[in-house]
RNA sequence: GGUCCCGUAGCUCAGCUGGAUAGAGCAUCUACCUUCUAAGUAGACGGUCACAGGUUCGACUCCUGUCGGGAUCACCA
């Protein structure tokens, strides 16, 4: 079980190798000016320059340019002072590359303004195709998350998790991989016999059915009886005189679950049938929790099947002389060289532990999935510690694909109100919660008003679709290492920097290109986006350049968000996207365009922000509403 | 105590391998619906980038230390 309640922090940046094409340039810009600028320097400065010491940056919008050199890392090579060196490349550009148009000095910075043409280019390619997909890049990549324990109920900490896992899963399928998606179920052990115990001694019977209570949170409601009852049991036994500790293993409750979890491991068959009907009951409640995040697996894993693996591998690593044994005949790892300290795996009665499972369940992934090249755990940064070990003990045993394995660590989700703690009750459901969100749009939504052509299905797909958009995109945005407060005002928010702006704007371009096909100024939306784009009569305006740039830069967003496992990357440029849409949008005529040729333009730029935008959200799992 | 992470506007977050006057959203205030969806746009207000040193032509960014917050160091998972 990776997952557990909490949700705490860490950084984890040691990437293994890259989860995009690496060689390609996602910036096919800089693919055209970075040679140029290496023959600049050859020219003027007969200095062989190094690719990587290029920095390219955009202009900052105070200023003329699309593209900024900053020459002050150069001084030295070109021995002249700032103005002058800038003033000779820009010079040297805007000889030699056709799309550098003019350029400006400002102190040390070479401002480079790039044709119109190019833009145009460019949009009628993002018109045409879709720029956020990658080719192949011929690698298999498996991503685990969610991975819940079976005895209580999916909540806020899963959410991130889940919603973490999937959109990495997208992010990495657009960028060119073959993504297999797994979680591992912790189904077995001393908690799940908890609620069992419980339920056989309090439950009367009850069921899903009878109670009305969705499985998974009938478990967990037996899980808490348990908790419940024992406490009131410890209380009693040290009323008696019994030190707490100790009253805490004599208390009958406790020697009951733990003779269950003996039972089942001994293959009883009354406690078998209890388990797996019981467990049945929580898999159709996570199930409708699932369907509704619209989260999805290739393959589960189950610890009652797992727990076993591994031992075979500690018994090899111990021949090979990697681990150790103790006298107690307990089987320990040293990892005092590599900066940590000694760590067990497996106990002097030779019981496996969550470590042994671990590297069973790693060894049979790659035996699975024998093309298998990467494996990432998305898992909160409290097991930073146990990822680390795991990875050096695979490494350790000498299996090259350990080279692939990486912890995607997440930080944990606060609460205005502090730490989320089950003991405590502070828990946020993970199903209220999606309920909440969905309520909360209907209720703007019917504030609104302007929906009253859509049939109430039709209502409830929509809010469905913009409550969703909004909780996922409140969990996206953030990077996701650091850890982050969960405000639920701010969670349910439909304006500002959340998943419903962004709903909006698609909603409204897609409003405008029905229009469009309305007026037949296209016969339908495809040749409205692929018909030519005649810039000779007009220069793109500011606003329509700003739009195309953010367009331009996005395939280089999704390498870095493939690269790093960070969605957040690609959230937050989508809403650099559709701002900058919106504010184009509320200053310059589309429609209203009497010039057929801007008109055209301008609705080609419309459509790619459509298009770029919903695959955008598609990489975070969020869907996008043709009309809201 | 050892190891690791974090500290940017009142609040929540961006800030790319060091580069121009540190950016958004929320909140507060102002303006804009007889023009393509106002779930929108434009603007105002708001900062000793925790603190102190150091490296550098240049530091929110890199290094050291201090303070504050958190995680982890189980024969638990």
């Amino acid at each position: 079980m990776h997952v557990g309640g909490g949700v705490p922090t860490q950084r984890h940046s040691s990437l293994s190798p890259s989860f995009a094409a690496q060689t390609m340039f996602q910036d096919r810009l800089q693919a055209q000016l970075v040679p140029a600028l290496q023959s600049a320097f050859q020219h003027l400065f007969s200095h062989e320059l190094d690719v990587r010491s290029v920095g390219f940056q955009p202009t900052r919008p105070e200023f003329e340019g699309d593209l900024t050199i900053n020459v002050f890392p150069f001084l030295k090579i070109s021995g002249k002072g700032p103005e002058q060196t800038a003033t000779d490349i820009g010079e040297f550009l805007q000889r030699q590359v056709p799309i550098v148009e003019r350029f400006n000095v400002v102190k040390g910075f070479l401002n480079i303004v790039i044709a119109d043409s190019y833009w145009t280019d460019f949009l009628r390619e993002a018109g045409n195709k879709d720029i956020l997909q990658f080719p192949s890049t011929g690698r298999q990549v498996m991503v685990e998350y969610s991975s819940p324990n079976t005895n209580k109920p999916l909540h806020l900490g899963h959410l991130r998790n889940n919603f973490l896992g999937h959109s990495v899963s997208r992010i990495l399928k657009a960028a060119g991989n073959e993504v297999v998606r797994v979680q591992i179920i912790n189904d077995r052990g001393i908690h799940i016999c908890k609620s069992m115990v419980a339920w056989q001694k309090f439950g009367k019977g009850e069921t899903p059915e009878t109670s009305g209570l969705k499985g998974d949170k009938l478990v967990g409601k037996y899980y808490v009886e348990f908790d419940k009852a024992y406490k009131a049991e410890i209380e009693q036994l040290v009323t008696g005189g019994m030190p707490k500790e100790e009253a805490e293993k004599q208390a009958p409750l406790m020697k009951e679950a733990q003779a269950m979890l003996l039972a089942w491991e001994a293959n009883d068959p009354a406690v078998r049938a209890l388990w797996e009907r019981m467990n049945g009951w929580v898999y159709a409640g996570f199930n409708a929790t699932y369907t509704r995040m619209g989260v999805e697996f290739d393959k589960l894993y189950y610890e009652s099947q797992t727990y076993v693996l591994g031992k075979e591998d500690v018994r090899k690593g111990l021949e090979k002389g990697v681990f150790y044994t103790k006298p107690d005949g307990s089987v320990w790892v040293d990892n005092t060289a590599e900066g940590l300290d000694e760590k067990v795996l497996q106990r002097g009665d030779g019981t496996s532990l969550y470590m042994t499972q671990d590297i069973g369940t790693a060894v049979k992934r790659f035996e699975e999935f024998p093309a298998l090249q990467q494996l990432i755990y998305v898992v909160g940064n409290e097991q930073d510690y146990h990822f680390k070990v795991l990875f050096i003990i695979l490494k350790k045993l000498g299996f090259t694909w350990a080279e692939g394995l990486h912890h995607l660590s997440y930080g944990m989700v606060d609460l205005p109100s502090g730490k989320m703690k089950s003991r405590e009750g502070t828990v946020v459901d993970a199903d209220d919660l999606m309920q909440e969100v969905v309520d909360e749009a209907r209720k703007a939504g019917e504030e609104l008003s302007k929906l009253d052509e859509f049939s109430e299905e039709e209502k409830s797909a929509l809010y469905e679709t913009i409550g969703l958009a909004a909780l996922k995109y409140y969990l996206l945005k953030v990077d996701p290492k650091k850890r982050m407060l969960f405000d639920p005002a701010a969670s349910i928010d439909l304006q500002g920097h959340t998943g419903p702006f962004i709903q909006y704007t698609y909603a409204r371009i897609k409003s405008l290109l029905r229009k469009a096909v309305e007026l037949s100024v296209g016969s339908s939306q495809l040749s409205v986006a692929s018909g030519p784009l005649t810039t000779d009569n007009h220069q793109l305006l500011p606003e329509e350049r700003a739009v195309i740039k953010f367009l331009h830069q996005f395939p280089a967003v999704l390498n870095e968000a493939a690269t790093k496992l960070e969605p957040s990357t690609i959230a937050n440029h989508t809403y650099e996207l559709v701002k900058a849409y919106n504010s184009f949008y509320q200053s310059v005529p589309v429609m209203k365009e009497e010039d057929p040729d801007k008109q055209r333009s301008r609705l080609v730029l419309s459509a790619a922000v459509a298009t770029v935008t919903k695959k955008a959200m598609w990489c975070l799992g969020i869907g996008v509403p043709e009309r809201m």
